[in-house]
DNA sequence: GTACAGGCAGTAT
DNA sequence: ATACTGCCTGTA
């Protein structure tokens, strides 16, 4: 177990298009994790969390997952096979509900260094302070004060017409219509259904949340890159040749495709291959 | 200037 | 049902 952490690099995640909230200072990084900071470093380092939480490291670093069962199911398919090797410190995290859905809704058609942009702005103007070795960072802030602020106060953190979408899903969650812990029982397809009422949360929005925050390991979230990826190397999977764009009836049939191809880890298979697709294929950051 | 970036909802077929 | 289009904002 413990090797396991030692082996996460906190930067293929963040390369991974999982999480945005990372930072590196020195030789440390400090994430934001909700209502709290976390810190995690090689070694003696280790892991910490501001306010204290035990486990919180398990549950984030998904350490209680069947690592060698789940990398022996998705190495069936021998590209995913290949790719687990080549990048060994690259893991699947568990993300808090909240800051993951608001965090892909503002991801939509924009890029990472836009997003962290959007986030870090939205933590700054409605979340706490809180000073862990001296440096200042803010908690991702709650539904609650989320919904308190205006449109206009949502525009300034530059997210433009997201600003309606984020509105959207706050008001999800405190009225309960959204309810996190239910979506977490049910299974991937009602989940999904309930997460595609929310306004501003489309099919691949949806699998980002399930996969990274409801438990839904089989959720295969579709963008360019792994439409690219599939295209590629999983031709087979397409009724039909078409170019980047997705349509719905595209999405449906490739993510399903990828679902029966991949297995029920397939969503730890998609984080392998959108990490690929990246690699020097013009980063921006 | 303009193309583009990790989609979505609205509208027209 | 399926396809097309506009959209905030910042960067190359």
């Amino acid at each position: 177990m413990q090797s396991l952490l030692q082996s996460f690099n906190p930067a293929l995640s963040i390369n991974s298009g999982q999480v945005f909230l990372w930072e590196k200072h020195g030789d440390l990084w400090y994430g934001i994790h909700g209502d709290r900071i976390v810190r995690f470093g090689k070694d003696d380092a280790g892991f910490q969390s501001f306010p204290e939480l035990k486990s919180c490291e398990q549950k984030m670093f998904r350490l209680d997952d069947d690592i060698k069962a789940i990398v022996a199911d998705i190495s069936r398919d021998a590209l995913v096979r290949r790719l687990v090797k080549a990048y060994p410190g690259l893991r699947l995290m568990r993300q808090e509900p909240e800051q993951c859905i608001f965090s892909f809704v503002c991801a939509s058609n924009t890029n990472i260094p836009m997003i962290r942009r959007m986030l870090s702005a939205m933590a700054r103007r409605f979340g706490r302070p809180v000073k862990v070795n001296g440096i200042e960072f803010f908690t991702f802030p709650s539904a609650r004060s989320i919904n308190k602020a205006t449109i206009d106060e949502l525009c300034a953190c530059g997210l433009g017409y997201r600003a309606k979408a984020v509105k959207a899903v706050a008001e999800g969650v405190i009225s309960g219509r959204l309810d996190f812990g239910a979506l977490k029982n049910a299974s991937y397809e009602e989940a999904k259904k309930e997460l595609l009422q929310i306004y501003g949360v489309g099919n691949k929005i949806a699998d980002c949340v399930l996969l990274f925050s409801l438990e839904k390991l089989e959720a295969f979230p579709i963008d360019i890159w792994i439409a690219r990826a599939l295209a590629g190397h999983y031709r087979w999977l397409h009724e039909k040749q078409f170019g980047d764009k997705l349509t719905a009836h595209q999405y449906d049939l490739l993510s399903e495709g990828a679902r029966k191809h991949f297995g029920r880890y397939a969503g730890y298979a998609q984080q392998y291959l959108y990490y690929h697709m990246r690699q020097g294929a013009g980063k921006k950051w």
